[in-house]
DNA sequence: TCGATACATGCCTTGACAAGCATATGTCTC
DNA sequence: GAGACATATGCTTGTCAAGGCATGTATCGA
């Protein structure tokens, strides 16, 4: 999951489709890569099940999901306890080693 | 950040990092890697500011610093709120494109 | 001062992956 | 049915990053 996050390409896939279901040709207008790469990143999140393709005639219209990124919620949610419960400590505690 | 979080060792580190500070030592035990790889793998989270040393004689202790996840948390918002918001909407939508 | 320990770094090889191009597949219009 | 359009896929190439090994650097104990 976090490999497929990782292209920053893909991100800008996944926030055009934010607002709502987009076809491949405006998709290729929204990030500005080629037509052949943008399907291939496409492939990549429909493999991640990021996103679902709804054919309609020759177009296909592609429609995020967004609930396998709970896993990184998921993952996030003990560090998040970390920031939240001793950040105020931990701030302190590195600043002053940045500082002496 | 999520080019550095999409290795897993990476996340095994973060991992072992969470209960307190560790020396690479102890975290070469954690990790199955053996000391270099280590030793790189926390130069990389040493210059994404996710961890920071503390030279201790011939010991370096490595401490988690989790306020750089809060850049992942930011850019998971959005989603977080079509899950919630639209999840009813959007599960239903999906799962009866999955069984028509 | 010397060996041992703890850690970092440089070099090299290998594997993964993105981009580009060409091309295949399917669908529409006429 | 032929050509135009929308999308997918195969192939090749270049790049980058991880792992392994050797080695460098600093600190400890005797």
């Amino acid at each position: 999951m976090f490999t497929v996050l990782a292209e920053s390409n893909r991100r800008l896939l996944l926030d055009a489709l934010q607002p709502g279901p987009k076809t491949v040709g405006e998709l290729v207008d929204a990030v500005g890569l080629n037509q052949p790469a943008v399907s291939k990143h496409l492939r990549i999140l429909r493999d991640a099940e990021l996103v679902v393709v709804r054919p309609d005639g020759q177009l296909r219209w592609y429609e995020l999901d967004p609930r396998p990124l709970r896993e990184i919620d998921a993952w996030l949610d003990p560090y998040r306890r970390l920031w939240s419960d001793r950040l105020d400590r931990l701030e302190q505690h590195l600043d002053e080693s940045d500082t002496p």
